[in-house]
DNA sequence: TCGAATAACTAAG
DNA sequence: TCTTAGTTATTCG
């Protein structure tokens, strides 16, 4: 009973695996929503800018315009649910803190995510997160079997600089990151570049993530740079940003 | 242009 | 992938 119906149009190709574009893509794949009779159109036109710095390969478009990125939004709002408890807890320097967001991760069987001495198990995936993921694959040409979500309240909630951790990835896959909500600034900052043994002066690289947005985070990128999502004080509203990644499977 | 708010950055734990 | 505190830089009315 999967709700959610990826529909492909008839005379699209199935290997997606070939179908690395980056400009402007003019088919409208469409999915929808039976029960609820929601439809994901994503725009038909996507306007990839391409981002290029040293070893940075990331291209940003948005894919869901306003009224659907709203209707995905609010269904997110409506079903998903978020760890809590250990799980929603991370250890530095020895000491435990609440992460300060809320955060789940769904994924393939047997998968789960490892960060600062914590490991939290992917719960399945649901309907709707799938047809999402489907959509982006079809886009992107890449495929995913773990999404990582992350919901930010408001410009309190934050994540501080990190890498994504690389062995739990397989390497050189895109991360595909969907924003949803309250726009918000994203920072990239190389690794020669931090800190106070900066070895190197590299300006950072903030890009703002839109409601609707996707953000191609492709290899090499994140090996050499980190990147995090600053506090905004004076930003009242929700973001929930959805991170599709291809996890080893172990 | 000033001054307050707040973001950025550093250090330590 | 944290917090807090101290300092400096930037933003904004």
């Amino acid at each position: 009973m999967d709700k959610f119906v990826v529909r492909k149009r008839k005379n699209e190709s199935d290997s997606s695996q070939n179908n690395k574009k980056t400009k402007s893509q003019s088919s409208a794949e469409i999915t929808e929503q039976k029960s609820l009779n929601v439809i994901f159109l994503v725009n038909e036109q996507l306007e990839w800018r391409e981002i290029r710095r040293e070893n940075l390969n990331c291209d940003y478009c948005v894919l869901f315009g306003k009224k659907n990125a709203d209707r995905i939004l609010e269904e997110c709002e409506r079903c998903l649910s978020y760890n809590e408890g250990q799980l929603a807890k991370v250890q530095i320097y020895g000491k435990w803190h609440d992460i300060p967001r809320k955060q789940v991760a769904h994924g393939d069987e047997g998968l789960a995510y490892s960060f600062s001495n914590n490991t939290v198990p992917a719960r399945p995936w649901t309907p709707f997160l799938s047809a999402i993921r489907d959509v982006i694959s079809q886009k992107t040409g890449y495929n995913f079997n773990f999404v990582l979500i992350n919901r930010y309240k408001d410009g309190q909630d934050h994540m501080g600089e990190h890498r994504d951790d690389e062995k739990d990835l397989v390497f050189g896959h895109p991360i595909a990151s969907l924003s949803l909500g309250q726009s918000r600034d994203f920072l990239f900052k190389h690794a020669d570049a931090r800190g106070k043994n900066a070895t190197r002066s590299i300006e950072t690289v903030k890009i703002l993530l839109e409601h609707g947005s996707l953000l191609m985070m492709k290899h090499p990128t994140n090996v050499f740079w980190y990147h995090s999502l600053p506090q905004r004080k004076r930003l009242m509203n929700v973001r929930i940003n959805m991170t599709f990644r291809m996890m080893v499977v172990k």
